[in-house]
This record gives structure tokens, sequence and C-alpha cells, in this order.
DNA sequence: TGGTCCAAAATGTGATCGCAGATTCGTTCC
DNA sequence: GGAACGAATCTGCGATCACATTTTGGACCA
């Protein structure tokens, strides 16, 4: 490409970063999901996305059937797609996979993890609890998210982490919802913070304990939604 | 709908199958990615396969991209669609996470195994052994298949039988490939067979000696492969 | 023979059109 | 007042067109 340079070749490169518009929508929409902007049970239809977003029809299509290929959207019998609701036997099953596929993603990765890591670890694990301390849905599901991923990431395994993120496109959208009906009352949650004692077994290189937390981080809090959120 | 009927309703209805055009296109590629009809690095366009299929590019766009969603294409910078090639990192890292995910079904599955479908599951087993014997690839890796499957579908769990899918999607196409360089000789896959062990082992309703089974054939078809199988 | 350059074909992307079936909604009739 | 009907609208689906970029192929020249 840059074997010859014929003319003048002007100014300092700007690295223009440019991607079809339908990644884009795509992108849009897996925020709104994963964030719990849209309601379940939500019927996204091609057109009016298209008009809300200023495109045509195609774009939108385009990322609506990438979405319902990861599951994180149901197809009608008429071929629309709708946000599907959570139901109890649902949540239980998505949350059985993720204790399969999370704390094996946790043993993995402790020995990836180096001291940068385990530092960002650190810093967000504190970040977590502070924003369970103020109350801060967004700001604890996010960090949340981020700490989360932060060990899934350093684990090297591309595969297992694509598994685990479609797991958590078809969770992410109830947990604020979930949380919404506690009145912003998150001491329940933040009575089973084990984030700072996994950041420690990290750092012990205890794979097996941080599993095991892990797995405690998950079980409970699914207990605790199953006991006191409110399923479709 | 039949609430009332108003003139005559005349003949027996013939409830016809009608499915979208991209659906029967996404199943042909779906099947043909699996059945190792594709070789890896085979650029996949839009309009080459719509000719090829005499359909309007459109229902190949929607295939491709659902496919690309689930990690079975790559897209090239251009946006073209690939199949892409398995190095042995790739294979290394997604028989890790199936080891992950696969016995982790076959331990769920044995309590919801009932009689009917661990006799069908003795009779693929058989028939499994039979095309080995007889060096008919294909019907192994189809026998393999239904034989795997109807253990993980067993299980119950929807989430986890989809992962478990997406995982075979990936290495699906490039069995046939690695198959195919040995000459027909499946000899080496035959001293490994533990279907027979594993049904017996679901019958006695031994689900961590079936797991563990089904661990080591993962692993040892896994070792094999990496011995004698040629890579990109 | 090997490289360069230009024209032609191919390709991704997105918009628009048309059709058929589904949905919605207002009217009408009992 | 409520159910039944019909028209208007909505919506998924597929085809076709247009455009910009890439890729390809071949001619031309050193």
């Amino acid at each position: 490409m840059e074997k010859h340079l014929k003319k003048q070749d002007p100014i300092g490169l700007s690295p223009v970063e440019i991607q079809p518009l339908h990644e884009i929508v795509y992108e849009r929409l897996r925020h709104a999901l994963m964030s719990g902007q849209l309601e379940p049970g939500r019927k996204l239809t091609s057109r009016k996305l298209a008009k809300e977003l200023g495109t045509s029809d195609m774009p939108v299509r385009s990322a609506l059937l990438r979405l319902q290929a990861l599951h994180a959207l149901d197809q009608l019998p008429n071929g629309s797609m709708v946000l599907p609701a959570m139901t109890r036997e649902r949540f239980d099953d998505l949350m059985m996979t993720r204790l399969i596929c999370e704390p094996a993603a946790t043993r993995r990765a402790v020995a990836a993890l180096d001291r940068g890591g385990l530092l960002k670890l650190r810093q967000v694990a504190v970040a977590l609890t502070a924003a369970a301390e103020d109350q801060d849905i967004d700001a604890y599901l996010l960090h949340n998210h981020d700490f989360k991923f932060g060990i899934y990431t350093a684990c090297g395994s591309p595969s297992l982490l694509f598994l685990i993120e479609t797991l958590w496109l078809q969770v992410g959208p109830f947990l604020r919802q979930f949380s919404g009906q506690f009145d912003n009352d998150l001491r329940g949650i933040l009575e089973l913070d084990y984030h700072d004692e996994i950041v420690k077994r990290l750092e012990d290189r205890d794979g097996e304990g941080a599993a095991e937390l892990l797995a405690r981080d998950i079980r409970e809090g699914h207990a605790y939604l199953m006991e006191n959120a409110r399923f479709e």
C-alpha cells in the first residue's frame, strides 16, 4: 500500500475510524440491552428503530439478526424480534451455566494475570465497594462487569470468553430491572461482596480458591434474587 | 382463530411448513459447515452464494451475519466473510472449552435420561462402532454428533446446550478435514471408543463416571489430532 | 521477464420498492 | 354495550438499484 508515493502526499494521516452503519447500530442496541434500557417483552421492529436512528431498515435488520443469533432476542412466529422475558426457570438455567463457565475461567486466569492486571482488578474492586455503599446501581453494575471480565479476559481463552459474553448478554438486561425492585437498597447485595477476597486469592496464585469464591458470588447472588426478585 | 367457522371449511388442513428464505439458506450453510463441505480460508461472498442458490443477496447476507455472530465465520477488514483457518492454538482453545462444558452437561444429563433416551443412545453407540469398523467417516461423524447431543439435549439446560452448539459449529467443519488426512484410516480413532462405556455409566446413573469418560474421549481425541493432524 | 498502471469486474453496504400476511382500529349491527 | 366485520396501517421479507471501494486482469513498458 505504502510501497510508492507518486505525487504529493500532503498532510499527516488522520486514521479515520470508519465502520459500517449496521455495526454502529449493533453496538448501540447491545449497549442498550446490557445497560437494561429495554424492558422485557418489548417488541423491536426494524422500521421503527430505523426511523428512531435515522437510517434505513437494513442496518437495523442486520443488528437484530445478530442479536437473535446470540439468543439475546427471541423471534416471534411472524419474525418480529422480542426481548425475552426472564422467568424463574430461565434465570435458574442461566445461573447454572454461569456456574460452569465462570469459575473455570477464573481458575485459568490466575496463571495469566500479571502485576498490572492484578492492580487494575484491585482498583475496580475498591470502586465496586464504594459504589455499593453509595447505592449507585449504575456504577455498581458497570464495575461488577469490569471486574468479572477483567478476570475472564485474562484467562486467555477466546472461546470461553465468548461463551461467557453470550451468557451475560442474556442476563445483563435484567440485573438493573431486579435492582430497581429494591428501592435502590443494595444492602442485601453488599453483604455478599467477595471481590476483595477474590483479588487476594488471585494475588496468592490460588486459582482454586478464587474460583470457589466466585462461584459463591454467583450462587448467593442467584439465591438472593430468586428469593427477593419479581419474575415474569 | 377457530372461534367461528363462517362459510364452508372444506378440506382437512395441510399444515404447510413455511419458513423464510434466509432461514433455509442459514440451515443449508450451517449444514455445509458442519459436514465439512467448505475448506478453511474459503471466502463466502453473498452475491456468488446468492447466484448459486438462486436467490437475491439479502437472505444470504442474513445467514452469513448470523453465522458470523456465532463465530462460525470470520469477517475480513473489508467485510467479506471467511471460514477461519484452524490453527493449533485455536484447536487447543476450543478443546479446552469443550472440556469445561461437555462433561458438565453429561453430569447433569444422568438425572434426566429416561429409558427411551438410554435405549436410543445405545443404538447410536452401536451404529457408531460399526461405522468406525467400516471406515465410514461420514457415518462416524454423524453418529458421533447424534450420540453426544443426545446426552447434551437430555441435560435439560437450553443455555448450556446452546453454548456447546456454538463450540461444535466452530470445530465441526474441521473434523472431516482432519479425518481425510489419514487415508480414511480410522483405526487411531477406534482405539479410543468410550461410547459403550459411557452408556453403561449413564444407565447406572453414574453421572460422574460418564462425565469423566466423556472428558477422556475429548482429551484423547484432542491429543491424537494434535499429534497426527496437519494444521494451517 | 518482471514490474507498473489503468480499466473492468466484483463486492460490501445501504436505500428504496413491492408484496403478502398480520395487526390495529373504527364502524356497524345485533 | 359488546361482538363482528372491514379498511387502513404496520411489519417482515425479499428483490433491485446505486455507490464507493476493493480486487482482478491484462496491457504496456523497461
